[in-house]
Formats: C-alpha cells, sequence, structure tokens
DNA sequence: GAATCAATATATAATATATTATAACGTATC
DNA sequence: GATACGTTATAATATATTATATATTGATTC
C-alpha cells in the first residue's frame, strides 16, 4: 500500500465512528453486489434506459430484471419516471455514482503508470 | 451525474466487456459486503494486526473473527504471515486496497465542496 | 518428549437471506 | 376491452451468517 494512502487513512475515523458507517456502506456494497444489478447500475451511468431497453442490452429475462431494479429502487441508488407505457430508470444523484465512477477507475481503466 | 463522469464512462467497455468484468468486480464487492469484514479490511488499511488485536479492537468473537478471515483470505483480499503462535493479516497490494481507499474517500471524507 | 497452554482454524448445524423461475396482477394506451 | 409494458406474489433452491464444539499448530514446562 502506499505510504500516502497510509497516512490518509491513519488521520481518519476512529474505530466507533468506523463501526457507525460499516453498516451503511455494506448494505450499498450488497446492492451492488451481484452481477446483473452492477451492470444495470454501470449501464445507467450512460444516461436513462427505459426497462424494455435495459432488456434488451442486458439480456436478461423481464421479470428478473424487475426484480434487480426493485432491489436498487429499494437501496435509492436508482429512480424512475414514467412516460406513458415505459418507465425510464436512472441513476440518483449519490453516492452510488461516486461508488460506480471509482469501480469504473480500478476495474476497467487500464493501468497507465 | 457530473458530465465528466459520463463523459469517461460513455467512452469506455462495451456492454460485453463490462459483463466479462460484472462478475469479478461482483464477487470482491460480496466479500466486502458484510460489516465486519469492511471493519477489517478497513481497520487493515492502517497496517497488519495479529488476529488477537483484531478481535479486541472490533469486538468479534474468536471463531467469528476467523471465519470472516478466511473469506477474506479466500478472495485474495488478505495475506497471512505467522510469528510464533500469532497469525498477521495484511492487505493484499492490490485492487481491493484500491477499493477501501475509493469507499474511505466517498464515505468517510466530509464533503469539502 | 509428553503434557499443557495459548493462538488460531475448521467442522457442524441451525437459522436467515438471496436468487431465480413461473404465474398472476396493475396500469396506460388504443 | 385488448394489448403492451412493468411490477409483484409465490415458491423452490441456493447461499450466507452465526454459534457452538472440536481440531491444529507452536511454545513451554516438567
Amino acid at each position: 500500500m502506499s505510504a500516502e494512502l497510509k497516512a490518509m487513512l491513519k488521520a481518519g475515523l476512529s474505530t466507533a465512528e468506523m463501526a457507525s458507517r460499516a453498516g451503511e456502506v455494506a448494505n450499498l456494497l450488497k446492492t451492488l453486489s451481484h452481477p446483473a444489478r452492477l451492470m444495470i447500475v454501470c449501464t445507467l451511468v450512460e444516461g436513462s434506459y427505459s426497462v424494455g431497453e435495459l432488456e434488451e442490452k442486458l439480456d436478461l429475462h423481464q421479470p428478473h430484471l424487475s426484480q434487480h431494479l426493485t432491489v436498487l429502487r429499494g437501496s435509492g441508488i436508482v429512480e424512475t419516471r414514467r412516460e406513458g407505457k415505459q418507465i425510464f430508470y436512472s441513476l440518483t444523484e449519490e453516492k452510488a455514482a461516486q461508488l460506480v465512477a471509482a469501480l469504473y477507475e480500478i476495474f476497467c481503466v487500464e493501468n497507465q503508470k
């Protein structure tokens, strides 16, 4: 680990403070820790999509997709807007978006050291 | 979402490429998506600790802690070194450390906009 | 060098939670 | 009221969590 990172974190939270956030953070991670949900969220980073569009793009059966969307809604990670018969999903402007960006940088941007 | 982020991600991976990584990333997230394991990993960012030290610091029963450590070892997030009767755990120098740093920045550093 | 103790790991089993498929239901439009 | 688009309910299966009990490994003492 880098000395910088170490120093940054060492100066940080107490165990008690850490514990008080661990639950919240762990819940968010749990919500994102399913391949389908991760794909959904990553897709929504590009913009909003209807359920049908997600279904096609991600090749998931419709009720299965809808169930995952329900989980994401429950965690406040996504929000919906209705447009006629269709329902469009988009990312909530929150920590989840930051997390996805971080995940993207860590896992999807090639090492350019 | 910021336009920068959006642009960054839009230029990124195809759905197929994304899918090929979703499994790996989701597994890592799943491993970290438990409050106790998250606390363990966050603690190890400070440096290496023996099981006994972690037990006291995090107030977990020994077998319970050991079970979580086993999960973290299985995912390659931590590694061990033996010193006499004690076993010291430390973070593996990998993506997990980056992720924890990102989580820390997102959730533990106060908004300094 | 066998008995013992301290530190940690593993096995077992009970319970809870998540995943997935299928089927039934709601809601908007025509 | 029929059709398109989504959601929710139900139920079967799989996986995770947790507690308790047992095993392993290294150090110590006799």
